[in-house]
Order: structure tokens, then C-alpha cells, then sequence
DNA sequence: ATGAAAGTTGAACCGACTTTCAACTATGAA
DNA sequence: TTCATAGTTGAAAGTCGGTTCAACTTTCAT
């Protein structure tokens, strides 16, 4: 289910220098990222870990220093893994806006196969709170900048920024949540339509767009 | 900093029969709620909340039946606290989308006087995941039905409604954690100027709404 | 084939925390 | 004033899980 390709392991203590070691390394972090992904943090125990992983209690601290360091590396990781979908969605979109609309998919579709990513990134919040905010820092970033791609070549408003971006991350975060992680059963299409749409024309009806703010429903 | 004026008490095992008993409640969910807030759930102990109530360690038990009781009747409080803020702020509103826009506001305001909010709710994703689903479902749900007053009266247009209210709820988390929580120094205003007019007529420029998607800008 | 380095093992140590409880004190209604 | 009830206290029981470590096994370059 999780298959970890290969975690940052500059992050890892200590290196595996034979194929043996690789094996357990890759054994402990994919069982870890279960473990913490269904029990969070404090109620996954390193024995939980290991024994998930077919090996021994000590064999852990081969590996890392701390349960705080396995969780650092496996938060570094998820952060990179999704950070790198996003970009790789966004690339062949023509317009920012069809960009934006191509991270909300990979991302929604990447939540339904990897159900651990909300536990591990929230949870870093309490355990690595520095992480927790460098992930939606960059996030938010790397959205900000493809935003300001499309106000410079006039697809976007002038003065989209900063807030906007972190809207649109929240809007992707939330949908995600709802959609990939709480009930994985609607369309993926529905959903990028309903929140590309949002993005492009906001939620007004369109007949004149600018005439509301004073007093035209029959109540309110 | 925390007032707690009456911590739904319908949660609490036992109700203080006496004055002093009142007091002492008191001052073990206002010291629970700010432990909780600066340390999170599992860094935070009893003799610490205790101790910064100013009571004996034992006396916790005489109105809570465990450390998990307690933040649950914290999350329950801090949730319908919420609610009641934004209930509150979208009632006056004119339309739907001025509702948002006070809603989005109040809300912002509540996390900067409630750092603690955001670590309380958050961490009822791992403490108390039933209370965590139920806090956003009521919010999208409360959400959803003013939409669906807007979509009602002709100021929005025909189809927004659930994905709609779950990417708004989303907007407002996160502009509140990078506004409210993480750094309160910028202008409430301009923050819900900017969701609104997001809400409002989406991010694209102006002119002819509805050319793009094509391939207008000069690269993406 | 060999041995030094790499990796494995699990019992035991250790500190920390939740929860219990029996003795004690304060409250407030009659 | 009285006394039953409510509330307080903190030592100690009980539990749990992270981390250490010394003995052991496997690997692989020479």
C-alpha cells in the first residue's frame, strides 16, 4: 500500500551499507507510515513498528536516533511526495487556472492512495511543528508562484497573491479531505469542474456580474 | 486570555454543587485549555494542568473521569463556540455572499483571541476522531444552507452546494492559520476583501469572462 | 576461506504519566 | 451550631513504552 521508493535518506542516521540493511530500513518506514498513518503518533509504539515490520525491537535504532526522527523523515517525505505530484500536474496545463484545477486532481487522487498523508501531516503540527509549517509554506509558495505566472500574461486579475493562494491551498486541503479521505466515492471530474468553476467565475450567477453587495434578493 | 464562561456542563461528569466547586471547575478547563493549546494532548499531563490551576493533582478527578473526558469536552465547547461566532456573524449579512465575507472575518478574529483553537480542534483528529468528523460536517452543513438561501434567492448560481461549501469551509481554515494563528499582524479587511471577491467573481481578469480555457494566455 | 564491519536480537532499565484512594477540610442548609 | 455532603489533598500503585546494550549472526571485500 505504501511502497516508499526511496525516503529521503539524508534525513535517515544511519545509512544501510549492505542490501540486507536496505531491505529492514525500507521494511521499518513502510510499516511506520502505516502504524502512524491508522494509530497517530502516540498511540503507534516502536515495537508496534517493528513487529509489523518482521523485525526485532533493537534492530530500530540501527536506523534512527528516536520515534521523533523516524516521524521527522516520514513527515520530510510525504511533504517532498506531494510537493513533487503537484508540480508534476501543473506542468503541461496551459493556463493557470487549468493548472490549478490538474493539482486538485493528482492531489484528491494521491489522498485516496495514501490515506496516512492527513494523519502524518497533521500530526506535525504536535510533533514537528517547524515541518507543519514549512510544508504549507511551500505550498502555498509554489501555488503563489504559479499564480503570479498568470497575472503576469493577463489570465488572472491584478493583485492575486498571497491570500488568494492560501485559499486555494485550503480548498484543495479541505476537498481532499472530504472527497479522498472521509469518502472516496464521488467523481473526480464533479469535483475539479465544481472547484475550477469556483476559481474561474466565483459563485455568482452571471447575468451582471457586479451588481450584488446591495440589496437584490428577496431576503437574506 | 481563555474565559470559558460555561463549559457545556451537560459533558462534565460531575457537576459542582458548590460555589468553590464552580470556581475550581473553572479553573481547571481554563488551565487545561491553555496546557493543551501550548503543548498538545499527549505533552500535557494532569499534574500540569492541575498545577497551573492552582489545585491538587486528585481534585482533577472529581469532575472529570480521565484525561480523554476532559478534552473532549474541550473540543465540544471550542466547536459549537465556533459555531455559535459564525451564526452569529452571518446573521445581519444582506446576501449570502456578505454572510461569507462576515463569517470569514469573525472567524479570523475568534482564532487571533483563541491561538488555542486551531491545537484543540486539530488534535481531536487523533484524540477524539468522531468529534473532529462531526466539527466540519456541522460547519459545511451550516455552510451548505446558507449557500443553498443564496442559490434560492437568484444571487448565486444553480448547483453550488456541498463541494462548494467544503472548499469555502477550507478558504476560512487556512486563511485563518496563516492569518490568525501563524502571523496576526495583517489587515483583517483586506484579507476578506480578497476571499470575497474570490467568492464572489472568481480569480480571472474581468473583461470577457468566460474566453479561457483555451489558449489565450501566451505560455502556461 | 576469512575476519572485520554491518546488522540483529530481546531482556531489562528507566522515567513518566494516569489513576486510585483514604484521610482530611470546607460548605451551607436546617 | 451542627453535621451530612461536597470538595481537597498528595502519596503511591500500576502501567506503559522509549531507549540501551552486550551477545550473537550475517555479509562481503579481500
Amino acid at each position: 500500500m505504501v511502497e516508499h521508493v526511496a525516503v529521503a535518506t539524508a534525513e535517515t542516521s544511519k545509512i544501510p551499507r549492505t542490501e540486507r540493511g536496505r531491505r529492514t530500513l525500507r521494511a521499518i518506514l513502510d510499516a511506520a507510515a502505516a502504524e502512524f498513518g491508522a494509530r497517530g503518533f502516540h498511540d503507534t509504539s516502536i515495537v508496534g513498528i517493528t513487529s509489523r515490520a518482521g523485525v526485532a525491537l533493537g534492530s530500530f535504532y540501527t536506523y534512527f536516533g528516536s520515534k521523533d526522527e523516524l516521524f521527522r523523515a516520514l513527515v520530510h517525505d510525504m511533504s517532498t511526495r506531494v510537493g513533487a505530484v503537484g508540480a508534476m500536474a501543473s506542468q503541461g496545463a496551459a493556463t493557470a487556472l487549468d493548472g490549478e484545477r490538474a493539482v486538485l486532481s493528482s492531489f484528491i487522487g494521491f489522498a485516496r492512495e495514501h490515506q496516512e498523508l492527513y494523519r502524518i501531516i497533521d500530526e506535525a503540527e504536535f510533533v514537528d511543528p517547524a515541518s507543519y509549517r514549512a510544508h504549507y509554506e511551500g505550498a502555498a509558495k509554489r501555488i503563489g508562484a504559479r499564480l503570479a505566472q498568470g497575472v503576469g500574461n493577463g489570465e488572472l486579475r491584478e493583485g492575486v497573491g498571497e491570500i488568494e493562494a492560501w485559499a486555494i491551498m485550503g480548498i484543495n486541503v479541505f476537498l481532499g479531505l472530504r472527497y479522498g479521505v472521509m469518502d472516496d466515492s464521488a467523481n473526480l471530474e464533479t469535483i475539479a469542474n465544481a472547484a475550477s468553476a469556483l476559481l474561474r467565475q466565483g459563485l455568482s450567477r452571471q447575468e451582471e456580474n457586479s451588481m450584488f453587495g446591495k440589496d437584490v434578493g428577496r431576503r437574506a
